[in-house]
DNA sequence: GAAATTATTTAAGTTTGCTTAAAAATAGAT
DNA sequence: ATCTATTTTTAAGCAAACTTAAATAATTTC
């Protein structure tokens, strides 16, 4: 069966809100998420539950069927090679590598992302510290928690990263942060969540609530 | 102004023409090589004409206006750059990366195109031979005549090839040949047009009239 | 140079993925 | 439990890029 771009991109959305909400995605949310009006949620999940790619009961939500899961998990699976390969081997800062990635994503050939998969060396990890499936559709998982629960003079590792917006990517992009940096967490408060850290052994900085509590770290 | 997929493959396919036939495209040629009615090409190229991507004339033909010109010459650039990348970097045998470069080539970033060629080390020449243009949108020339024309004894370098179908590139494929490979033409005949050549030093080969007529090369 | 063949265009219709506007169902507040 | 607000669905319609069938123009052939 011919699976469309269009489709893809309702899968990946439904298998997202899934991931997050741990429900059935709603026709508002999903028409939110992808840019377009309810009504053509409605219309294209009528079609794709035809086509046994997701569970739809009127009024109530979406989900995926197997089939539909599958789809998704691949297609996150070449996003986040992709974005790999785009900051890793074409030096693109990752924040401005999603759109590419949106489009290379839907790029047709099994054999293109297997081979692209062997090219980057079977990694586990996307520039932002989102797993990569692999191409049994398993994601990694690892120990985690934010920086905000971290405790003062120990050393950690930046593993991930809640939020993946623009400019919180470019914040911590222009302050040198990235996967896999150290942070000694020099001082923190309580009071408001700020912290004083030390970036791999090079700079001081100071971090707010909001940036504490999004980065992703893991002790040493 | 925006350019659809749709109409950067009608570019394309014009520039192609008219490269080869040194004429303008008619609607039937294009149809053949589009894969479409003639009827979808009148309807498109009268939008194209509308956008100024082309100039149409009634029974007549299209030709590209410079505007269709630079977009063509930058698709081609685009899908040659990354059928290098398929081919060097991912490993890709020369016949598999066609398909799969013809999707690559549609995907709507300069930045990724300059990103690429730096780092495939601006090259000048795709898998095939064929000349990729720089980003100014020049062509590479180089000297070069089919191995039917070469002298006995004389040693050549495979530099490109007239046809790139795939039977054609896999036959060649399985033989050892690719560009840079070095040919020594230990026999030929005049009457049919095969020869007998030293492949890399290494394999001694009988080739057909098609075949000699279609490889081209260049001196020592 | 008229008739026949071939090429091209026009007309009408299809599918995909979207839109807006109106109708219907559900959920929330009192 | 009813009224209101919200969410969702239905209905009608649009643009892009196709299709087939019919009409028209151009080219060949005799």
């Amino acid at each position: 069966m011919n699976i469309t771009n269009a489709e893809e991109n309702y899968l990946k959305a439904i298998f997202k809100i899934a991931e997050k909400e741990n429900k059935a995605a709603s026709t508002n949310k999903l028409a939110e998420v992808m840019g377009t009006s309810p009504a053509s949620i409605t219309d294209m999940i009528k079609k794709m539950s035809d086509k046994k790619l997701v569970n739809y009961t009127k009024y109530y939500g979406v989900t995926l069927t197997s089939e539909g899961s599958k789809i998704a998990t691949n297609l996150i699976r070449r996003h986040r090679l992709w974005e790999l390969f785009l900051v890793d081997k074409l030096r693109f800062p990752w924040h401005q590598v999603h759109n590419i990635a949106e489009e290379l994503e839907h790029i047709k050939s099994d054999d293109l992302v297997a081979r692209l998969d062997a090219f980057l060396n079977y990694p586990k990890f996307d520039p932002h510290g989102d797993p990569i499936p692999n191409a049994e559709g398993k994601f990694t998982i690892r120990s985690q928690s934010p920086l905000s629960d971290a405790r003062k003079g120990q050393k950690y590792v930046l593993v991930g990263l809640k939020e993946n917006n623009y400019d919180f990517l470019k914040f911590l992009y222009d302050q040198g942060f990235k996967i896999g940096s150290s942070i000694t967490l020099l001082e923190k408060s309580d009071y408001d969540h700020t912290a004083k850290i030390l970036l791999d052994g090079r700079s001081e900085i100071l971090l707010g609530a909001v940036v504490t509590q999004n980065l992703l770290v893991r002790n040493e």
